[in-house]
DNA sequence: GCGCTGTTGCAAGCGGATTGCAGCTAGGCG
DNA sequence: CGCCTAGCTGCAATCCGCTTGCAACAGCGC
């Protein structure tokens, strides 16, 4: 969760993509970190550490240590979805940002260079550079929003949390 | 923390104006509530409710209580900076949204209205509500992103946090 | 003043994350 | 192929922000 700013992103998308970063970075292949790449590239979307652990049947301190230390060296990146828990995710699919609905759990994803006409004009007004991939655009999607905000509805297209 | 969607906003400037909203919803003005308010009401920008709580020498979950409360009848709003605690705040200037800068923990206030703009582009863009009030944009202010987002400074320009 | 009900403080508990530590193992080296 | 050690692991304890259960208390309408 403590990843100091701006890591050299490593755009991985297979396991063996992955342990040759690992290798390259004097990082070992404990069989941990091979079952959490594995089910990291295996999963749909970001998802929490605490789901990696209960899923693998692995400690939850090593999956938090392990997860900080692949975003350390850029194969992982977190995002905080609405008040839940971090959720990770590697950058095989390149850098993401998100919006997020508050009204019904749902993230959506889009490359970031989707959102620079945006970024720039915060920029220009505020001269404020703004990111959304560690905490995303929060809101109502458009099914929500015509709900008026009122009904939740949780159950359906949940979270992508864990 | 837990406040259901928009509530009608209560803008009140005075302990007098705090008071008469309570007494309109048949709430009561116990001492703590009176010694809350004026602590708001005194505050520079939002605060956590552990700062309140022991400035005031109040208890912990009766703080958090209160500030439910309160924000249950429009009176105050938290917004959540980073990382750190929900920081709350009375409605006193009217609606506000939030630019929190990752770096330095500087927390800029923006009338909602001025964000509009941004928000009509988001929307016609994706079909999405933005809202900045609750969870903030957030990025690097111009000094963070020109120092290159390395050189922290949580020392200087301290969070408004608690 | 009396009593009803909202509110309070305390203590316990919860979810998410971090830390200390002793033991294990990956993998470089001989 | 086996040794050695630094990196890694699981466990347990701890922290932080927040919530909940509960018995006692105190606004405030009468």
């Amino acid at each position: 969760m403590t990843v100091s700013h701006r890591v050299e992103p490593q755009i991985v998308t297979t396991l063996d993509g992955a342990i040759a970063v690992l290798r390259s970075r004097g990082l070992r292949l404990s069989s941990t970190r091979r079952l959490m790449l594995e089910a990291l590239l295996a999963a749909e979307g970001p998802v929490s550490a605490e789901r990696v652990a209960s899923r693998l049947n692995l400690d939850a301190a090593s999956v938090h240590r392990n997860l900080e230390t692949l975003e350390r060296h850029g194969l992982v990146r977190h995002v905080h979805l609405g008040h839940g828990p971090g959720l990770y995710a590697l950058l095989a699919g390149g850098e993401r940002e998100y919006l997020y609905c508050d009204g019904c759990g749902a993230a959506r994803a889009v490359p970031t260079k989707e959102l620079d006409p945006l970024r720039r004009r915060i920029r220009e007004r505020y001269g404020f550079e703004a990111r959304f991939d560690h905490f995303p655009i929060v809101g109502l999607c458009s099914a929500c929003a015509a709900a008026g905000g009122e009904e939740r509805g949780r159950e359906l297209a949940g979270p992508a949390a864990g």
